[in-house]
DNA sequence: CGCTTGCCTGGAGTGCACTCCAAGGTCATA
DNA sequence: TATGACCTTGGAGTGCACTCCAGGCAAGCG
């Protein structure tokens, strides 16, 4: 039923990300070089897409085997789950390919990454609230339809 | 920055909708004819937009002047408050097209709505959680940057 | 050796939700 | 009464985020 995103993510490993201590990623696997089918798998997102993060520059260029394959990393695991949460803040990928370039830019974008978090997380929180509100718009109308399985008062709104 | 909705949405009068009393419609104005800028004005939704949800049967025909010319009821105000608070759960136009369509149909598809509200309720649930997920990402990641201008340990996941 | 499966590329196609256009009719104000 | 802002229509165009296709390479297996 939802647009955006969320459709299929079977099991997005959810991981810690940037967080205190180096954290050894728990993946599926111990090993560290994974082609982009197993990638799709744990992300939920197509090979497809996964190319065309690549193309569009979200992401950084993705290791090749010997004969010109994708093996992912870890690190780009890392990476593909913060861009999916990015992602269902309603983020535009075009945002998420900036904070990228900043990312490559090196130590000194910090502040500026910075912004864009902080940014971000104003709207998330925004979002947050307008979905409480429309939560109590939506709980008003079932008790209605609930009330009485026909009007009470007629056809209100519908 | 945001894609979905609440991108210019200035003075969307929030009224209550469909709730116990008959409750008037405290609109900007007192009467119950409006053109379609006046909507658009009181919506944040544009001209275009609004023949267009109409067009796909998203509203019912629209009250017309003797000239043709569209003219919103209050009760067409609260429909879009609703369609409004819908759109921001990622619900996609075609399923409130289908619920329109419920509503047409009369009474006897009551429990069909129910259902299709229950559901939406579920998904808005869903991604309230998700969201709030991601804002605990987002906190750690701008701790991160914030703790330190420069690196503690070096870029994580960037 | 042939077959199947998986991966590669650039570029074209899709679906959604608008958004705009052209050509014309209407309305309020000076 | 004329000027300009606003409204009408069907249909075409836009932007985003994928999604798919054709044509081809490479590895594993019976």
């Amino acid at each position: 039923m939802q647009t955006t995103a969320a459709t299929t993510r079977p099991n997005a490993t959810r991981t810690d990300i940037c967080s205190g201590p180096p954290r050894r990623h728990p993946r599926p696997d111990g090993q560290d070089r994974y082609t982009i089918s197993e990638v799709a798998a744990f992300t939920g997102l197509s090979a497809h897409t996964l190319r065309w993060y690549e193309r569009i520059g979200l992401m950084s260029h993705i290791d090749r085997s010997h004969t010109g394959q994708r093996r992912y990393s870890n690190r780009d695991l890392d990476w593909l789950d913060l861009v999916g949460k990015l992602r269902l803040t309603g983020m535009p990928v075009a945002d998420m390919v900036r904070y990228a370039e900043l990312v490559r830019e090196g130590e000194s974008t910090y502040s500026d990454r910075r912004e864009l978090l902080e940014a971000t997380r104003r709207d998330v929180l925004a979002r947050i609230a307008e979905l409480q509100d429309t939560l109590a718009v939506l709980d008003r109308k079932i008790s209605f339809y609930g009330d009485a399985g026909r009007a009470r008062e007629g056809e209100r709104t519908r």
